[in-house]
DNA sequence: CGCTTTTGACCTGCGC
DNA sequence: GCGCAGGTCAAAAGCG
């Protein structure tokens, strides 16, 4: 209750924020979101039923985000369109093997283009999207979980810091790439920019950052109306809160993300999440809620969990998208290495729990306080599908397409579990190993080590 | 020996 | 057309 009561403050202080609760209670929504892809061979599949999962949504007035391989920004086009124009390259297989011919296709549609619909060409899907996300490393480069090979370096004009070039070689067509760069105002910032999205099953390490830049691009895709207007090619329109509307239909609805900017100067459309602690307003409206020291960046989607569970929680406020940690982390963390674990002191969620226990550095949590964190968490939908989307994150392959309810019931399942005075389920195991610190992680890929016996002791 | 990194050359897009 | 800058290629070198 006093979380909602500091969103709803939230919701009256800035005129665009997510929709409040009352319009909730008007409107049941949810918003589902698929985080992660699991299973490269359902793409086409999953693409094929988006459709039909959407259509038995309408009666719920649902929301379905559809993230990585369901993403449905071709959905934005007109039918012709989409058959005319090639697939996503980057939720193709196909259409990945040849970066060439990808460049060749794309430069088709451009010249095809001419005299076009603008707003069709920017929310073409061959068009990638690019997240920047600019993490306080003091390492190389920052362990996102994947696998990657360095193939170029450059020195950029107006940084004196090599930007380096990676490309993804977990599978040999996948066609992500990212640059690595320091930030020439401070160079502990390092900033990293995906580009694409993986054609192949991630780890739940991996899937966790995956997932969080693939949605972003989506929404930046999706929401490509927003980039228009006044501050449109060769700006870039720094949001203090920035209001992605996610279309549905004719239903939209806005998703406040704040530290977040969208670049158009470049040919891609970049959105940069903004991880570093740098933001003081947003410092201060955590500090509102709970202690955060300010190493750890205020911000959004977090993927961190209990201290007694490896089950990752997901807190999904007005306040932030995704939070993640930066200290370090094993170089041989390879993709299998992960614990769902965070600071204690990172989130909302459990900056409520500090709260309620008044005992921060707690290792286990009283049956009771999780009951009334999971019912804290339960009176808000959006909560609940945020902590279903990260159920699907990780659980992924078990859902079918209607993954939303196969989730909401491992959700429901979830609080019985609770009620029961049962902790979260507990799921996978995670390698312990962590050694040759070399690269920083997210926040949510700390602690493997040593506490991961513990965790699966309950 | 296989994989990764380095690094100069090359390609491409864009502005003048 | 030219130059610049970003991005990529690929041979050579490094590494375990």
């Amino acid at each position: 209750m006093q979380y909602r009561d500091v969103i709803a403050q939230e919701a009256k202080r800035s005129p665009t924020t997510v929709p409040t609760h009352q319009d909730q209670t008007e409107e049941p929504e949810l918003i589902a979101l698929s985080l992660g892809r699991t299973s490269s061979g359902k793409i086409r599949d999953e693409r094929n039923k988006v459709p039909t999962v959407e259509k038995s949504d309408e009666g719920n007035e649902g929301l379905a985000l559809g993230l990585d391989c369901k993403l449905d920004v071709p959905k934005m086009l007109s039918q012709a369109e989409t058959t005319s124009l090639n697939p996503s390259p980057e939720n193709s297989l196909e259409e990945v093997k040849e970066e060439g011919e990808e460049k060749r296709k794309n430069k088709a549609m451009n010249n095809a283009g001419d005299g076009g619909d603008d707003e069709v060409l920017q929310q073409s899907p061959a068009k990638r999207a690019r997240v920047s996300v600019r993490v306080r490393c003091d390492t190389p480069t920052m362990n996102d979980g994947c696998q990657w090979r360095k193939y170029g370096q450059k020195i950029a004009k107006g940084n004196p810091c090599p930007r380096a070039y990676y490309r993804c070689t977990v599978a040999s067509s996948c066609p992500v790439r990212k640059q690595v760069q320091r930030c020439v105002e401070d160079t502990s910032i390092l900033i990293t920019t995906y580009e694409g999205t993986h054609n192949h099953p991630l780890s739940v390490s991996a899937t966790a950052m995956a997932s969080t830049t693939s949605a972003a691009a989506s929404m930046l895709l999706s929401g490509s109306s927003m980039s228009g207007g006044p501050s449109s090619s060769s700006t870039t329109s720094n949001l203090n809160g920035l209001n992605f509307y996610l279309s549905e239909n004719s239903r939209s609805r806005p998703f406040y993300l704040p530290n977040s900017s969208i670049s158009s100067s470049s040919s891609y459309p970049t959105i940069t999440l903004d991880l570093t602690a740098s933001s003081s307003s947003s410092s201060s409206q955590l500090s509102r809620l709970g202690n955060f020291p300010p190493r750890y960046p205020p911000t959004n989607l977090n993927f961190s969990s209990l201290q007694s569970s490896v089950l990752p929680i997901v807190s999904w406020s007005n306040n932030a998208i995704l939070s993640y940690g930066t200290q370090p982390c094993s170089k041989n963390q390879s993709t299998t290495s992960l614990s769902f674990q965070a600071n204690p002191n990172e989130t909302l969620y459990q900056s409520y729990l500090q709260k309620i226990t008044m005992n921060p550095n707690q290792q286990t949590l009283a049956p009771d306080t999780i009951a009334a964190a999971t019912k804290a968490i339960t009176l808000d939908p959006s909560f609940q599908s945020a902590l279903a989307a990260a159920l699907s994150s990780i659980i992924g392959s078990g859902g079918t397409n209607n993954s939303t309810t196969g989730v909401q019931n491992v959700v429901e399942k979830s609080k019985k579990s609770v009620k029961s005075s049962d902790p979260f389920p507990t799921l996978s195991s995670f390698p312990s190993s962590t050694t040759n610190v070399k690269k920083c992680s997210p926040g949510f890929l700390e602690k493997s080590s040593s506490s991961s016996s513990s965790q699966l002791g309950g």
